[in-house]
Order: C-alpha cells, then sequence, then structure tokens
DNA sequence: CGTTGGGTTGAGCTTGTTCAACCACCGTGG
DNA sequence: CCACGGTGGTTGAACAAGCTCAACCCAACG
C-alpha cells in the first residue's frame, strides 16, 4: 500500500470545509475596498474568535496574518525563539516533544478551530509543529495576542475553556498510552480520529488517513510495525476494512470504540 | 522491605511544612474572635491566593471550609456528582482515571498549594482523587468559586497559569509514558519526585517515597514487579541507594536526570 | 503467633521490538 | 517509453522487554 502524501492529502482536503475564496468586500478607515476573510473563516466560531463581533474581529485579525504551510513543513520547532502563536484555520497539525536521541511522542494533533504553538519557556518554543495535510493558519504576534486576551474578557474565558479541553484531551491520551494494549491504542485512535472528522465535517465513511504510519507509531507509543500489525487484527476482526489507498471504513464503531475501552 | 503506611507517612509528615496550630485572631463584623487560618497557610502563596490580601483571601477562605483526610481515603471518586474542588494544604493527592476492568492511571500527583477535583462533565467528578498521605485540603464550593473567579481578574489569572502548568506536566508525563523503558521511566519519576520535594521544601536526603510500589506502577504505566526490578537496576547502577525503610538515597543525581532524559 | 500487606525475586510466557525482505506506488531521468 | 531509486507499508523470524504467576521475605498488628 505505498501511498504518496500528495494523494492522501488530496482526499483529504477534498472533504474539508471549502475554502472563503470571494469574502464581501469592506471599507476600511482610509476608504479602501479590504475584505476580512474572518467573515468566512470556518474557523470562525471556535474559540477565542467566536465571542467577537465585527470590530474586534477585525482587530484581532490585524494582529497576525494567515500563511500556508506544505506537508511536512514546520509551523514552529522546539528550542526556536518563541515567535506567533498559531490558530489553524484548514490542515492538521502535529504537536510533539522529541527526545535528544530522536525518539519522539506526538503530543497532540491539532485541528482547524484549535490554537497550537502557545507554549513556550524562556522564551522559546517547547514543542514541534508539524503541518501532516496542507495547513492555513492564522499567525498571530504573541505580545499582542496576550495583550487583546488581557482587554478582552470573554476572550480569556474563551482561551481558558480551550486550555481546558486541551488538558481533557492530553490525559486521556496519557491513559491510552499507559494502559492499552497495542490494538487497544489504535482502535481508540481510529475512533477519535473518526470524532473529531464529523465533528470537523470532514467524511468519515471511508475516513481518510491524515498521517502515515510513523505519526500514528509516534502519537499512540509503538513502532510502525506494531501499527501496520494491529490493522490488520482489526481487518481480520472484521472491526474495519482498509482500502488500497489509505483510506479506512469502520464497519463497526460500536465495538471499536469498545474495544478502545470507550476512551474516544 | 515491607514497610506500612503508617510509618512511611510518619517519615513523610516529620518533614513537611508545619502545621498553623494557634493563627492569631482576628475580630469579625460581629465582634466574635475569629482566626484566619490562611494567614498562616503554607499553601497561602500557590496560585489562587497568592494575589489575595486579607479582605479576598477572608471572601475566599468563607466559600468553603478545611478538611482533613487518611491515606486511601478519596477527596472526590469519578462519576459522582460534582461537589466542591480542593486546594491542597499539606500531604499528597492522586488522581487517576480508572477503567471498566480496573486497569488505573494515575493523571497526576497533586502537591501542597495545587487545585484539584476542578474537572467536571456533565456536573460529575471525572477523575478519582485519593490521598496517599494524610491531607489537609481547602474545599470550595464549585460555583461560588467560579463566581468569585469572575469577579476577580487577577485570581483568574493565576488559574489560566495553573492550568498552563499542569498541561505542561501531563504532556511531560505523556511523554515518559509513550517513549522511555522502565528504568529510564523510574529514573525521570525520582528525580521529579526530589524536584517537587525541593521545591515543596520536603527533605530530599534521603527522599521518602509517599506512595507504594503500586501506585508508582500506577503512574508510569508498569506493573509492581517491573517498579521493583528498575529499582534493584537504579541500585546495582549505583544511581540511588535503599534504605531498608521506604527511603532513597539518590546519589548521583545529575546521572539520575540524565538516564530519564532529563524529562524533570 | 498467625495473619496481612507490601516488596523482592525467579521462571516462563506474551507482547511488542528489531532486523530484514519484499511489494506497490510514484517521480525522475535516460 | 521504460529503468531506476525512494518512500511508505506489510510480513516473517528472532529477540528482548515487560508481564504473569508463584514463592518467599519482612515488618506491623491484632
Amino acid at each position: 500500500m505505498g501511498v504518496s502524501a500528495a494523494s492522501r492529502v488530496a482526499l483529504l482536503v477534498l472533504h474539508s470545509a471549502p475554502q472563503p475564496l470571494r469574502p464581501p468586500s469592506v471599507i476600511t478607515g482610509r476608504g479602501i475596498a479590504k475584505p476580512l476573510p474572518c467573515l468566512t473563516c470556518p474557523a470562525k466560531a471556535k474559540n477565542v474568535c467566536k465571542p467577537l463581533e465585527y470590530d474586534r474581529q477585525k482587530e484581532l485579525f490585524q494582529l497576525g496574518h494567515q500563511s500556508k504551510w506544505e506537508p511536512r513543513q514546520f509551523l514552529f520547532r522546539a528550542g526556536s525563539p518563541a515567535g506567533p502563536l498559531f490558530k489553524i484555520i484548514s490542515g492538521i497539525v502535529a504537536v510533539s516533544k522529541g527526545l535528544p536521541d530522536g525518539r519522539r511522542q506526538i503530543i497532540a494533533l491539532v485541528f482547524p478551530g484549535d490554537i497550537c504553538g502557545y507554549t513556550q519557556i524562556n522564551g522559546q518554543y517547547v514543542y514541534d509543529g508539524e503541518a501532516i495535510t496542507p495547513v492555513t493558519a492564522c499567525a498571530f504576534d504573541r505580545s499582542r495576542f496576550n495583550a487583546f486576551i488581557h482587554r478582552n474578557p470573554d476572550v480569556a474565558d474563551a482561551m481558558a475553556t480551550l486550555l481546558q479541553e486541551k488538558l481533557e484531551r492530553v490525559r486521556q491520551h496519557l491513559t491510552i498510552v499507559g494502559q492499552l494494549t497495542s490494538t487497544e491504542r489504535l482502535a481508540s485512535f481510529l475512533s477519535m480520529l473518526a470524532r473529531a472528522y464529523s465533528e470537523h465535517g470532514f467524511q468519515v465513511r471511508p475516513l481518510v488517513m491524515p498521517m502515515k504510519r510513523s505519526d500514528v507509531s509516534e502519537y499512540l507509543g509503538l513502532r510502525t510495525e506494531t501499527i501496520s500489525r494491529a490493522f490488520t487484527k482489526l481487518r481480520k476482526q472484521r472491526l474495519i476494512e482498509l482500502d488500497d489507498d489509505d483510506s479506512i471504513i469502520i464497519c463497526d464503531p460500536i465495538r471499536l470504540s469498545r474495544l478502545g475501552n470507550a476512551m474516544d
């Protein structure tokens, strides 16, 4: 099953929320026509942007700029000076911690609407943030973003909620990695992925794998070979079907979720 | 090495910060002499209480009450209706997630000054909170605590910082459990413990184990036998010495920390 | 003084890792 | 157009890390 990143990604993008192409133009103070992309941004309804009406949204938007990354490009790197933080608009980012000897733990997958690159220690990023699909994101200037939060209590609230959710997800993740067997881990991972996909309006049947085996293995604390074997185990138990491209059909979501100890 | 919970705990308590015994009395509005224990509380300087001057501290204190728990008693249980949240004053609490089949993952050890029991979903606690030493804590009424936070932006700030720290610790923990070998995990655990102890003014030489092997195993995602073997491995490498009670001398903190991949 | 709870150790087993071969797919350059 | 190498995935065989089961020890306690 040799799937290129390109084809994997093409399938995924095909079903993600449509990108804003021609947002309505608005007139700025200086009389120049300038569209505010937020008006049609699919991530507008998520966390920090959610409570913002037009003026404040515009204010926030001007603290940063939108950029794009190709798969395998880094949005930020551990150890480098902490620059902007990112709100993902489309695509998926893997946030990971690398050990000196090359081992890596993926800490979280960041989906559209979520924020990453926020953690900094001694003025440096602590984790790597790598695009695993094509990614668009708003990159916000860190100190101005924080100042904005302090001026806007409702945004601070949204930020606190976001932190809480992140915390819950990592705790879940820890329990999975600490307690489950390889097959259970993969089962819970796939259930989680399916839930995340449906929440973000991606298609779930089939479910297009956003990442390669080695990413899954770094997420679950296993080796790629073990992931591969776990896949075939799930296939033989008729819980999933593996397409010849890299998409998956979950035949029995309930049993799959139960096998993963309902951690999704 | 049969160490009773009593002796383990006695040793630990011996060196923890002294408890307030007779805080200065103050006069309340109604003219009754009433001491505010916070004035001498060793956890006063930590997170939510830190920014509070006398009046607000008193206000917060009156949202709850102080209680004590013996080792192996639960402050809160997953699935039961979400009651108060707790700020630990002395002792250590293990917060854990249990799987239906009895497997358990300890999510965090909560030290004095820290808060636990905060997470709730659908009005229920999500985790178990178990005292592993004698514990004193302030139990705060949940909704009134949240209201208090909303009235006091500086406290909200402290709460956000606390969340951030918790998040970092869990991510660290996940990386340890996901990537390190059993001996490495124990090494990093002991380094972490030593750092936490010295931060809280507990003695570090010798370092008194606050918990039994089975707790350590549930923290690190291993079995008690593996923990035991890892201990003897570290001992044979002369990184630590095991006393016949359950205290540990870290002979070579630097090498120990390095063996744990400097995750402390 | 027997019982209980916690810790250690050994022997054998299971799970997951390592190493290697192999395949399918894709992009590149004769 | 085909030969080629590179990437990603699967599978097998040998191996090792960690788990299971059991025996045993020690200290505390009734």
